[in-house]
DNA sequence: TTATGTGCAAACTGTTTGCGCGAAG
DNA sequence: CTTCGCGCAAACAGTTTGCACATAA
C-alpha cells in the first residue's frame, strides 16, 4: 500500500511520482546489497511524501505509529547518504536535514536557504557550472553543487529589505 | 611574508595584522556600546592568532589557562558574530567553527568544504559573482557568498579520487 | 541458516540557561 | 552605583553505540 502517514500534515504530497521515487530507491538499495526492511521503506517514505527537507526528528516523528525507533531512523538516513539514496544539510539550528536525492534526469536543483525567514529555495541547477569550472583551475577544488548550501536571501526576504 | 592564508596548519601568526584585527574589532565593540572584558579580548586574541577556523571548544581550550569560562566562550562568540566581528559556520562533525570576519578589503575568501577529508580550502572571493547574477535574475534569491559553504573535493582528495 | 538490521537504553558531544558574584562603565 | 558579563553547574538537543533479539535473503 502506498504511504499514508500521519493526520493533519501541511506538506503531504502522496503522488504517482513519490511512489515511483521510492521504488527507485529501493531498487538502489538492491542493487547494492542492501537489505530492504520495513523502517527503511518507511523512511524512504516519509521523505518522499514530503516536498520540504526533514530533520532526523521529524521523520522519526511521522513514523512514530510504525514503532520506527530514534536511533534506527538515525542509522537508516545514515546509510540512504551513503548510498546516495539521500542527501543532507547541516543547518544552523544544530539539526541536519534531509531529502531525497535528485532523480537521475530532471529533477535536479540546488538549494538556496533564506537567512531571514529559513525557507529553502529551489534554484536552476547549472547555477554553479561556471563556479566548478573556476573553482577547479584556481584552486583544484573539485566542487559538488547538488551538496553545497547557498545562503541568502529569498526573494521575498530581499524584497522586503530593499 | 605576510603570513598570508595558510592553506592546513596549526600555528600560531603573531603578526602585527593580527594585533591590528584584535584592535579593529575591539573598536568596532566599543562603537556597539558593547563591554570589553578580559575574556572578550581573549577570544579576539584567540581567533586572530590563528589562520584556520576553530571550534568553540578549540577557542575554550587555548583559553584553558586565562581560565575562561566554555559557556562564556559561547557567548562572546555568540556576541561577536552579532557585532558583525567574527563569522561562522556549521559542519559535519556538528561543530562550529568560528573565525576573524573578513577585513573590509583583502582579507576576502569563501570556504570550500572538503566533503572527503574535512579540511576547510580557502577560496577565491569572487567565484561565486556569475552564480549571485544568476540566482538573483532567474529565482530572484540574493545570494550572500561569505555564507555559503561549498561542499566537493580538495585538491588532494580529488587527485586521489581520480 | 546466517549475516545484518532493529529496538532499547545509555553514553556522548555541542550548546544553552538560571543563578549569584564581580567588574566595566 | 548600576548594569552587564562571568564562572559554575546543570539542563538540553542532536546523535552515536553496545547489546540481545528479530528477520531478510
Amino acid at each position: 500500500m502506498s504511504a499514508s502517514v500521519g493526520r493533519h500534515d501541511h506538506e503531504r504530497l502522496h503522488s504517482r511520482a513519490a511512489d515511483d521515487a521510492v521504488r527507485a530507491a529501493v531498487e538502489r538499495l538492491r542493487q547494492r546489497g542492501e537489505r530492504v526492511t520495513a523502517p527503511r521503506r518507511a523512511v524512504l517514505e516519509a521523505l518522499a511524501g514530503r516536498s520540504d527537507h526533514l530533520t532526523a526528528d521529524e521523520v522519526s516523528l511521522l513514523l512514530e505509529r510504525a514503532d520506527v525507533h530514534r536511533a534506527t531512523v538515525y542509522r537508516t538516513l545514515d546509510m540512504l547518504s551513503a548510498a546516495g539514496v539521500v542527501s543532507h544539510r547541516h543547518t544552523a539550528g544544530g539539526a541536519t536535514r534531509y531529502h531525497l536525492a535528485a532523480a537521475p534526469e530532471g529533477g535536479e536543483h540546488l538549494h538556496g536557504h533564506c537567512r531571514e525567514c529559513g525557507t529553502v529555495a529551489v534554484l536552476p541547477a547549472d547555477a554553479l557550472a561556471g563556479t566548478a569550472a573556476r573553482l577547479r583551475e584556481a584552486a583544484g577544488f573539485r566542487l559538488e553543487p547538488e551538496q553545497s548550501t547557498l545562503v541568502g536571501l529569498c526573494a521575498e526576504c530581499a524584497a522586503r529589505a530593499g
